[in-house]
DNA sequence: TCAGGAGGCGCGATTATTCACATTTAGTAA
DNA sequence: TTACTAAATGTGAATAATCGCGCCTCCTGA
């Protein structure tokens, strides 16, 4: 399933041959059927590992009451998942862009819970988004930003000089969004 | 071309069929071969004639100074002109995933220019970004947002109870990147 | 002894590509 | 206008590779 999932990133569905995925296990393509009926079954089974994995340690953030804090750790918290595993996104991804037939569920069981949040926080409006009910679209754009971060790394290693999923990297990207975050929540009307 | 730019941006380079394309155009296969050496070639000529149309009117608007005005408007040319093609953002986040031998080429040709803006405008720095050299990583994020916009679209459909890709979300998107840029302007330190 | 899991073989479908051949089109000479 | 030519552009058939997948056999460890 680790073999699997990471063509399956790269490449999308379609692009992705049992074979390529049996030789990194080091097996012939046939005796993956021995453990998987299918290939939709594989790749069913590697999306579920995934979305599981990305969304337990979120849950608990979820439930409590909402602050300007707790958006902070929960948007550090998505880019360090994102980073420590970038398949998710990767496959969402390809998912959004060949519009697959699991595209639905996927938005039902990550993205949707997001668009739930309130549009007031500790009790008072974000000055920014209180106006033309724009909150919907920052959430799309923030979680755009996390998720494309990791997408598109690869196209600017060479610019940045340094490699995007590097550590060093990393913290300068979590500097940034919470740094616009911050720009959000502070920016006072238009 | 038409037909092949749009089927290569949903499904990718490898993933795309020759057949696929003849399709739609309605004739077979063999006969492309009457308009373009290979499969390889077809995809070039797809790809260049995306970049052209694209660079082409940015190019008035970057050589001349930078003000903060100047950034809004190229920011809202960038977004508009996605808007109207959404191809290249796909085949663009296609070629980040799979990593094909162009990458290097489309970073030269479409992202090299946008990190060589200067780190002060107007002759001021910008606060928020003078310090710890977040400026590049600001460029990648706008950059990033513009175009995760166009290829995540479809996700976001449902959630947001209309169509990314219609007139009236373009606008409404454009309204949120405005403000989030004019809140980086306005934000005075940490 | 026996079951799980590997390999080998092969089917049918699809792929990019080539080729020989038809047909349409454009240009030109009578 | 007609007649002929040559290029452009279509076709179907064939090729070699690769694909997902089913079937069968063999090995190995408990």
């Amino acid at each position: 399933m680790d073999a699997a999932e990471n063509i399956f990133a790269a490449k999308g569905y379609s692009a992705t041959s049992l074979a390529d995925v049996a030789d990194v296990v080091g097996i012939r393509s046939p005796s993956l059927y021995n453990h998987f009926k299918s290939k939709q079954a594989l790749y069913e089974a590697v999306l579920d590992r995934l979305i599981v994995n990305f969304s337990a340690p979120l849950e608990a953030l979820v439930q409590t009451e909402l602050t300007h804090e707790q958006i902070f750790v929960w948007l550090e918290n998505v880019v360090r998942q994102h980073h420590a595993n970038p398949n998710l996104a990767r496959l969402l991804q390809h998912a959004a862009l060949s519009g697959g037939p699991h595209t639905t569920q996927l938005v039902d069981r990550l993205f949707r819970p997001m668009f739930l949040a309130p549009d007031r926080i500790e009790g008072r409006d974000i000055p920014m988004l209180a106006q033309s009910g724009l909150q919907p679209w920052a959430v799309m754009a923030f979680n755009n930003l996390v998720m494309s971060y990791v997408t598109m790394a690869p196209m600017y290693s060479d610019v940045l000089g340094q490699d995007p999923l590097s550590e060093p990297a990393l913290e300068s990207q979590i500097q940034l969004i919470k740094t616009l975050l911050r720009a959000v929540f502070a920016y006072q009307g238009d």
